[in-house]
RNA sequence: GCCAGAGUAGCUCAGCUGGUAGAGCAGCUGAUUUGUAAUCAGCUGGUCGGGGGUUCGAGUCCCUUCUCUGGCUCCA
């Protein structure tokens, strides 16, 4: 007999050897049809694993992380088996479960599948589904696994077996496909009622572009039909508010190929945005104590050598445009400028922390394939500073830094977003990291309880920091799922000594300063793609590019739209009258559209009385008030940068 | 950059097997003077992304190039 721990707490015996499977059907034949696979002692397992000793078990259905997972990777299993069926001889590298759905990378020796093949397959996969295939695992020793796939001639399961361990290795079975597999699985086809294969792409072989490129198949799946239809209702819906759809649209930004690609043009309503947010910008960093600077969008190539970045950057940077036999190029980034600035003067510690700020504006040439609307571009602007410290500062600076993420982050009502503290490798100090082993775990420390006191939640990435110390990105997520880091605060012992940067400190000395980088607003393009999706149009007044519309109900009333329209100007609103000669109601409409906050409806009756009826945008009909009345309401939500 | 798709009016799209381009919206003009998400009528607008080829004839077939989309690699 065999103790089994339910996760409720309870404990019921069982025969030795039974099967999670067993155990849901002696409790019922519903819960049974709906188990994916089973949690033995926290690990997840297949339904039809025999448990042999007393254990905590979990029966996990479709609810469960686990169970989408799991049965998304079985469903890559059916694909491979519809491949294999339709493209004999293809060869199979890995199909797991991604965060929706799951993949399948394979070499078809050449081939290519078609869209309409795309389609066939999907329907291929259906047939096989409704087989009822049992998923059959079994055990297998690493010299039959190799001599399996020699004989198959399958190089890349082959290389994928040479990192596995004789004794753990098992193949899975289900129908006339066979894989090596760790499993677990579901436990039949049949469970797998609606198939969705959303695309084919190419994948680099183990993610390396020297590689080989596979063909990757991407799908998703569900256990019932309502599913796959909610699932792709959702992904309609998202693409409703993508910024690029959305950009154009509201009139926000535009593209040209004569301008060329990844360089966006900025429509007036889109500077309004980048007006309003540098406005924010700076009074932040001003009453934080930065001062601004501006400086050149080229620098020499020496200015490049002494940073570093020639020639290990050169790739992204726009090549050199050469004047009088000295090279020139488009910066990519503004820190090496800053450091000249503060190497233009001696500094004393008491100038310190030094913080110079500016919106600077960067040229990286990013591969064609890379470019996305305004999330990735070619020319982008910089919500940049450098700050310059002392050791003894840097945990204050930096967790002053912090708090301007959290404070603009609440303006903005940013909270979908993962903190990711990249840290180094201590193998790899001295190629990819500088050699500097205390330092990094110093500073890496410091950083650490900067964000476990302010509470914020985060993940720690070993080997992802940069070259010249750990550094905090945020992540975000654009509307059709693409992740992006919105936001940067790095931390730098390797460009003040590079750049012979250094100050007098107390004890008359010289000394090398600590620097921050720093972009909590990242970059204009982006943050502006990213607020786009997030509000879905629908911008908050102040960022609003047009705040308030006047809507006459008639040309007789036009004359007092626009008296009213002139005090909303003087006031610093941004308003404007609709005096087409259009019924209200198409007024309203292409309004509401156009996402405008305000909506100052105006005919007989406000006229006579001197007043507005306002509407909401969004949210119909809010009643009448005075013209002051409006006005007020308007300058403090504007002025307080209220969210809606 | 690589793999796979796409490119027709400002926007969204139609155009069967090759026979010298169509709709709705937008824009313009006129009529209408309107009370909370589309008033009516007329008009303008495209060397079908660019270049080359096959053909009596190309939006449609082929090649090439540019741009975009979905991924890979890479990043704010």
């Amino acid at each position: 007999m065999v103790n089994i721990q339910f996760p409720d707490g309870a404990v019921r015996s069982y025969e030795l050897g039974i099967t999670p499977m067993a155990v849901a059907k002696g409790i019922s034949e519903g819960l049974a049809k709906k188990v994916i696979a089973a949690s033995i002692d926290g690990v997840v397992s297949d339904a039809s694993t025999p448990i042999n000793k007393d254990a905590a078990l979990k029966l996990i259905t479709w609810d469960d992380a686990d169970g989408k997972s799991t049965f998304w990777h079985s469903t890559a299993h059916l694909l491979a088996e519809a491949v294999e069926a339709t493209f004999p001889g293809v060869k199979f590298w890995v199909g797991p479960a991604i965060d929706r759905g799951f993949y399948y990378d394979m070499d078809l020796g050449g081939k290519t599948i078609s869209e309409e093949e795309l389609s066939n397959l999907e329907k291929k996969m259906g047939e096989l589904a409704k087989q009822n295939n049992i998923f059959i695992r079994k055990q297998i020793s690493k010299d039959d696994a190799i001599a399996y796939f020699a004989e198959k001639g399958d190089e890349y399961k082959l290389d994928l077996l040479q990192g596995l361990t004789d004794g753990e290795i098992s193949f899975y079975t289900q129908g006339a496909f066979t894989d090596l597999c760790r499993g677990p699985h579901i436990p039949h086809t049949g469970l797998i009622k609606a198939i969705k294969l959303t695309s084919i792409a190419g994948a680099y072989w183990k993610g390396d572009e020297k590689n080989k490129q596979l063909t990757r198949v991407y799908g998703v799946s569900f256990p019932n039909q309502k599913e796959l239809d909610e699932h792709i209702l959702m992904l309609e819906e998202a693409k409703k508010r993508d910024h690029r759809k959305l950009g154009k649209e509201l009139g926000i930004f535009t593209f040209d190929d004569n301008i060329g690609p990844g360089l966006p043009l900025w429509m007036p309503n889109g500077t309004v945005i980048i007006e309003e947010l540098e406005r924010l910008a700076k009074e932040t960093e001003t009453a934080a104590g930065y001062k601004r600077v501006v400086t050149p969008h080229i620098a020499k190539e020496s200015l490049y050598i002494t940073s570093g970045h020639l020639p290990y950057y050169q790739e992204s940077m726009y090549p050199p445009m050469e004047l009088e036999g000295v090279k020139y190029y488009l910066k990519a980034m503004n820190c090496p400028h800053h450091h000249k600035i503060f190497s233009a003067e001696n500094r004393s510690y008491r100038e310190l922390p030094l913080r110079l700020a500016e919106y600077g504006t960067c040229y990286r040439y990013e591969q064609s394939g890379e470019l996305f609307g305004l999330m990735r571009v070619r020319c982008l602007h910089m919500n940049d500073a450098h700050i310059y410290c002392s050791k003894e500062d840097f945990a204050n600076e930096f967790r002053a830094v912090n708090d301007m993420y959290i404070k603009y982050f609440n303006i903005f009502g940013i909270d979908k977003y993962v903190m990711r503290l990249s840290l180094h490798d201590p193998v790899k100090l001295g190629q990819k990291y500088i050699n500097e082993p205390e330092l990094w775990l110093e500073t890496e420390e410091m950083v650490r309880q900067v964000l476990i006191e302010s509470n914020i939640p985060f993940v720690e990435v070993p080997d992802e920091g940069a070259f010249y110390g750990p550094k905090i990105d945020v992540q975000i997520w654009s509307a059709i799922g693409r992740e992006f880091t919105l936001a940067t605060n790095q931390v730098d012992f390797a460009q003040g000594r590079r750049f012979g940067l250094q100050f007098t400190n107390r004890d008359n000395q010289p000394e090398v300063p600590l620097i921050i980088h720093r972009a909590p607003l990242g970059t204009h393009e982006r943050f502006i793609g990213f607020l786009l999706e997030h509000y879905a149009g629908k911008f908050p007044l102040w960022l609003s590019p047009v705040q308030v519309k006047i809507l006459p109900i008639s040309d007789k009333f036009n004359d007092y739209a626009f008296s009213v329209n002139k005090q909303l100007l003087e006031a610093g609103i941004r308003s404007e009258v609709d005096d087409r000669s259009e019924k209200i109601g198409k007024k309203i409409r292409d309004t509401e559209l156009m996402r405008v906050p305000y909506m100052l409806v105006i005919g007989e009756k406000e006229q006579t009385e001197g007043c507005v009826s306002v509407r909401r945008q969004g949210k119909g009909d809010a009643g009448q008030c005075s013209v002051s009345e409006i006005l007020s309401t308007l300058t403090s939500e504007n002025k307080n940068r209220q969210s809606i």
